[in-house]
DNA sequence: TTTTGAGTTGTTCGA
DNA sequence: GTCGAACAACTCAAA
């Protein structure tokens, strides 16, 4: 075989298709791309049929980790072709166009994302233009992990014991060195997408939170690897410690890669014999991910289907001044409050505020899991379509091992025991700030002198509770008995 | 085929 | 203050 050295060849080039798999390290239709001797065609397409549309705290990041796939293809000689449009219809003209002899694209697991690769694959073929799916976005395909119907396992444990017998995941692999991108094939400016918000421009929040791209995405494994690592397991509960890795959002866009972390951590953990208990933890938590994205494969409703059928007769509260309420962290529960507001402001929540303000909506308030669910995927950057409805059915008792019904969070122990000096309500509620420790998870229990001391009126600078929590509780427990007897 | 036992993340109550 | 039991019943994996 020959290779090329002029950049002007015309030979057909190989179209790598770009989607949820933003990086150019351990991507495996680039890296068989480059390896070719033709020049390669990188191509994203915002397509808003394809797949679930994007939440507005999910675009900002498109815009941002785009932006920075663009410098970075650059710097080897490439170039990102952006387009909008419907992917299958662009990616068939753009193949006819420039006469590509091949289209290459990472797998996805989403049911519509694949019904689009399935017609793009017979388009194709009659064209006669070869194309590849390459295996990238998993550490192992649903059908490596069956249960005797073969169906999908549907209790985590039992799914990590079969995962982690499957062995190592394969390694990564390294990023093209150089690549050549045949020039004159028109693309959108970025900018003219207008997927970041500019009237208002709300995101200023995100900006100082976040930086979106594969270079650091990887600066921050190797952070949290070097040092958050050491206590993961007893720390990562904890509000007002910063202990868990904050890869989510990289991970969601692909900008790094499941075998990426596993592969690192392995090694980490190979390097430090006595953090293997953290590093295990930490694993586990690529397993979530992993158990939601398998379950979503077998579900593609999963954001609208109760998976325990039973759950369609619950009769769910409705109150659009409730919701709205605990969307703008007005319950007066702080430390669900504090979550919701550090959500609105950072398109993040830590995990564990997560579950007790999703245990709030459900429970609590009786409202629909999927208004939460919807809520979390339009303001969250890592809102991941296999996640988020997974997680949301776990916490109302609806899903795949879930909760039991009767296991309802009680929003002033959690926050007592999770965040026991304040620090996280006082960052995200400062008008709670001038409170002791001791009340600042149940204000309402504060004597009025107490109250005038920290400079707050309940009621005004901060709500009374919406719910009072033992009567809730009891509502809830009730609700579903009848759910149960219906 | 049948049986057995386990199942991410809790709370409350009463001894 | 601490501890164990109750909260209920069901689904699923695996022997």
């Amino acid at each position: 075989m020959t290779i090329s050295s002029s950049p002007q060849s015309s030979e057909p080039p190989i179209i790598v298709w770009f989607r949820d798999d933003l990086r150019l390290s351990d991507h495996p239709a680039l890296h068989a791309a480059a390896r070719t001797d033709a020049s390669v065609i990188c191509l994203y397409i915002l397509d808003e049929r394809e797949a679930r549309p994007l939440g507005g705290a999910a675009r900002w990041w498109l815009a941002n980790s785009v932006r920075s796939m663009q410098a970075a293809l650059e710097a080897i000689g490439g170039r990102l072709v952006l387009r909008r449009g419907s992917s299958l219809k662009i990616i068939v003209e753009l193949a006819q166009q420039t006469g590509a002899r091949a289209v290459y694209w990472n797998d996805a697991v989403e049911a519509r994302q694949q019904r689009t690769a399935q017609n793009l694959a017979a388009n194709l073929k009659m064209l006669g233009v070869d194309c590849r799916a390459f295996p990238g976005d998993l550490l192992a395909p649903p059908s490596a992990i069956r249960n005797d119907e073969g169906g999908g396992i549907k209790v985590f444990t039992p799914f990590w014991r079969r995962l982690m017998a499957l062995g190592d995941p394969n390694k990564p692999l390294p990023a093209p060195k150089s690549l050549r991108s045949p020039a004159g094939i028109f693309s959108e400016n970025l900018d003219e997408l207008a997927l970041e918000p500019t009237q208002p421009d709300w995101a200023s929040g995100l900006r100082e939170t976040w930086l979106p791209g594969e270079a650091s995405a990887s600066a921050r494994l190797r952070c949290f690897l070097g040092q958050g690592v050491e206590s993961y397991r007893d720390n990562r509960d904890r509000l007002d410690l910063d202990a868990t890795s904050h890869l989510s959002p990289h991970l969601r866009f692909g900008e790094i890669s499941p075998r990426q972390i596993w592969h690192a951590a392995r090694f980490a953990a190979a390097d430090r014999p006595g953090l293997s208990n953290d590093i295990e933890k930490f694993l586990t938590e690529l397993g979530w991910r992993e158990f939601c994205r398998h379950l979503l494969f077998d579900n593609p409703d999963l954001e609208t289907r109760n998976l325990r059928a039973n759950f369609d007769e619950f009769l769910w509260r409705e109150s659009r001044g409730d919701l709205r309420r605990w969307q703008r962290g007005r319950t007066g529960y702080p430390v669900v409050d504090a979550g919701m507001r550090e959500l609105w402001r950072t398109g993040f929540m830590h995990n564990r505020v997560r579950m007790i303000v999703a245990s709030f909506l459900v429970k609590h308030l009786l409202i629909d899991w999927r208004q939460g669910e919807r809520w979390f995927w339009d303001t969250l950057v890592d809102a991941d379509i296999g996640s988020n409805p997974a997680n949301w059915q776990w916490v109302a008792g609806s899903g795949a091992d879930a909760a039991p019904y009767f296991r309802i969070f009680n929003p002033v122990l959690q926050g007592e025991r999770f965040d026991p000096d304040g620090a996280y309500v006082r960052r995200w509620l400062p008008e709670l700030a001038g409170l002791p420790s001791s009340l600042i998870h149940r204000p309402w229990t504060a004597t009025p002198s107490q109250l005038e001391h920290a400079k707050l009126k309940l009621g005004t600078s901060y709500p009374e509770p919406i719910v009072e929590h033992t009567a809730a509780r009891e509502r809830a427990l009730a609700a579903y008995a009848k759910m149960r007897g219906s």
